[in-house]
DNA sequence: GACAAACACGAACGTTCGTACTATTTTGTC
DNA sequence: GACAAAATAGTACGAACGTTCGTGTTTGTC
């Protein structure tokens, strides 16, 4: 019998707003997230919902942290239980890769879908997006010199650009399935990343 | 003394008009590119701009053509001058990098934001950007594949992987360049290519 | 210079947006 | 079960959206 945490009516709500949010968001994009919809997707009202939040801007905010706390504990967490190295390295990009289905967030990624609409808009929306992402791309980064730590790579392997190649596999990934209909991405991706890190 | 085409005035506006769309599209995305904002930015009333199109849509769709244009005269056309072969690919590749500033496109590449903005909105305007992508894609297959046939590739490489892996470096500097900022993109991209395909 | 066609404008439409207020209902505590 | 606090609903607002329509102005042709 785990200790489920005591929560009010109020926390109880904006959860399950923020997880609608998610999916809408992973839809239709940030831009198309607006307070009416949301309403209505989550059988409140318009003010009801806002309540929550006192302002669209904090609503997208929560929406990103809750998107972000999910990809952590969906792709990073379980590959921090494999081993220091390629194995974890590897889980990292393959668990990424699947993200989008372990999150049921079937619309895409919300984070790269946010990162096109809002790579132009300064203000703290961007601001947590480039943030989060910088986070991300520093994980894979440790993870690379890891790998070279343990004398899985060689040492004269540039973990940036390692973290920059894998990034761009998984944006293509994104790019491919999503507007092309791509069936191969993800073998593809696997195979581009054989070229890119050592085989277990 | 070229022939310069013999333009009516509405013609004129109108690529006026395309034109600029073209740069607000760039650095705020298709769906901030509103017709009262674009009216504003070339002087024009609402409802004289509307005149020339009939209707939103088919202003986006007038403005991608034209982006597609734009990048069939300074990225693929150029590299067709190149020998057949990796030369020819990879012109084709640094002209994609280079072609957001070529073009004067300060914010970014159109086809890329409207890719993530419209990849789950099915309609003529994601046709058209998805028939775009597919097309270029070919292009890149088809001159791997005459590197193929050059001698200058192994006859095991998969032109369709290799399109694939471009796209994701393309993808991956366009991202790191707006979102994050990021000055070495270029350098990497480049480091990158070279373990795609041989140098020179 | 007349005159039809092409082009542009201004005002108004119905909707939706985010947000501000005030009321009403629901919740948890004594 | 009373009662304050928390949560939700209702209503209204100004602004911006795409679009329509009637009118005026500019253009190119004879």
């Amino acid at each position: 019998m785990s200790a489920v945490p005591v929560l009010t009516k109020g926390e109880r709500t904006r959860a399950t707003i923020l997880d609608e949010a998610l999916r809408l968001v992973s839809k239709a994009g940030l831009d198309d997230l607006t307070i009416g919809t949301l309403a209505d997707a989550t059988g409140l009202s318009k003010s009801g919902l806002f309540a929550h939040f006192g302002s669209r801007e904090e609503l997208l905010l929560a929406v990103l942290d809750h998107g972000q706390k999910e990809f952590a504990a969906v792709v990073l967490k379980p590959a921090l239980e494999k081993p220091r190295g390629v194995p974890r390295l590897r889980a990292m990009f393959v668990n990424w890769l699947n993200w989008t289905e372990s999150a049921d967030l079937p619309g895409g990624c919300p984070m790269i879908g946010g990162a096109t609409e809002f790579d132009d808009k300064p203000g703290p929306v961007r601001d947590m997006l480039a943030g989060g992402q910088r986070a991300w791309i520093d994980t894979l980064k440790r993870a690379v010199q890891q790998a070279i730590q343990e004398g899985q790579m060689p040492g004269t392997t540039d973990p940036e650009q390692i973290a920059f190649e894998m990034f761009g596999i998984a944006l293509v990934v994104h790019h491919h399935r999503r507007l092309l209909g791509y069936p191969n991405a993800r073998a593809r991706a696997l195979d581009a990343l054989d070229r890119l890190i050592p085989q277990q």
